[in-house]
DNA sequence: GCCAGATTAAATGTCAGACATTAAAATGCC
DNA sequence: GGCATTTTAATGTCTGACATTTAATCTGGC
């Protein structure tokens, strides 16, 4: 492993992805220990805060972790799902915020890739998630719920659908469709009446679900997202009117 | 924005949640401009060092990039797809290696996912996918051809079906499904012969969505999943014959 | 011989100050 | 007014030191 002085990236920069590779490669195996911050920096011929840094930079990406006092250091870090979970979620909602992704791009998205999960799920489900799906649906109708908490409660029944696929890999890349579309989704006013529909969809979903009717709660979905997009485009629609009127008071 | 001096917590690792919370929140737009690492080392009371180490795990993240120079700087970055790609991706390859996820349960999650796309692309594939799908095929067909060249055509041909399907969002979360898989798939020793039924299946696919037929779509997909989980369990099986050869050897 | 407590050592975490390098902005000259 | 030069403000890097944490080691008493 060698950096390149004349390259125009920073050195921590290049170590941290000499590090990474080796990591990707499989020369450097989960828990193994590197090198001493001491010993990195005699390698790759620099200072300490530059492989500080580039130390920093793999423990942002939870590649590894660093324990303090003797016998410490750096070790390789197993990415665990959970972990990998969180990162998903952030990069996945701010590739939204800042590139102007629409409603109706982000909400297809999610659609399809839940009703990708929802054949498995109706098939390996277990009392545990409809169990979950129940309760949330049961929150959903209760009066007095902000529409922050509707949303998150939303989120939860989502996720236990798409866990009960029981495919790990499938949850972990749902967890970004689904929890990045939350901050579009606040931007809803859910009414009583939209929320007794959609608490009507979820009853609906949950019900195919235990039925293991893959078919119905696949169509059932299709609905909810055609119903989602509804609701959003009249918030769209009342936006503009509410402009449109401003307009008219100014001109 | 403070930070708690009795955390637990690194310093650069609670800046950087700070910051990071900050553009999360919206109060740091894309292309603003952070303080300078004196100005940060000044609010944060802690050493230049220090906020360098944060600013680099932010900067590990895309979140921000820095520039050199008078009116240079940290700025927010705006997150792209591409750089998201590529995160996902070594996060994804990570996750599998790293969790010993089985070939099954990637296989599965790839191609729900890959078949969620596949309505959406048969309805909106341009002729610029068309075109990448079919050579990809041709080339696939070409004797002399490395396993590890086959297996990246096949990402390659894949990725173009589901970018077929015209949504950023979807292209995104399915680069790292289709891609991780590559080690796995460099597992498998492909033959002629099972290169052959592949490529008849990519022209099948190819035709299919050609047609704009949805449903034959979805169906070759499905048996394209059903010969790619038959071919690595051959894999699997011969392997085992081979450990059970030499274990009587041994014995 | 064994265990509890004190000591030591090795590692990361943090700081201070300095210099190098870069690139934009200000300046001055013609 | 335009071009070359200088200034300046920022990041990138280095050195050396001290603080803190933690495991291993040593030491003394029983």
């Amino acid at each position: 492993m060698k950096i390149d002085p004349d390259s125009s990236a920073d050195f921590s920069a290049q170590i941290a992805k000499a590090i990474r590779d080796a990591i990707i490669a499989g020369d450097l195996i989960v828990d193994q220990r590197l090198p001493s911050e001491a010993e990195l920096a005699d390698q790759f011929d620099v200072s300490r805060p530059t492989v500080r840094e580039a130390l920093k930079r793999l423990a942002a990406q939870s590649l590894i972790r660093t324990q303090r006092g003797a016998s410490g250091g750096a070790f390789v870090n197993r990415l665990r799902f959970e972990d990998a979970y969180a990162q998903q979620v952030t990069t996945s909602t701010l590739l939204l915020s800042m590139n102007a992704v629409s409603f109706d791009v982000a909400c297809e998205a999610r659609y399809a890739l839940e009703r990708a999960c929802a054949p498995l799920s109706a098939q390996r489900r277990t009392p545990d998630h409809l169990a979950t799906m129940r309760a949330e649906i049961h929150r959903q109708g209760q009066p007095g719920l902000t529409d922050e908490a509707f949303c998150a409660s939303d989120v939860t029944f989502h996720r236990a659908l798409v866990d009960g696929a029981g495919n790990k890999v499938l949850s972990y890349q749902l967890a970004g469709a689904v929890e990045a579309m939350q901050p579009l989704m606040n931007m809803i006013t859910f009414t009583a009446r939209s929320r007794e529909e959609i608490v009507a969809l979820h009853t609906d979903i949950a019900d195919a679900v235990e039925a293991q009717d893959a078919a119905k709660t696949d169509a059932t979905l299709a609905k909810l997202e055609a119903y989602t997009r509804l609701l959003a485009h009249s918030v769209v629609t009342a936006r503009a009117q509410r402009a449109q009127g401003k307009e008219h008071k100014t001109a």
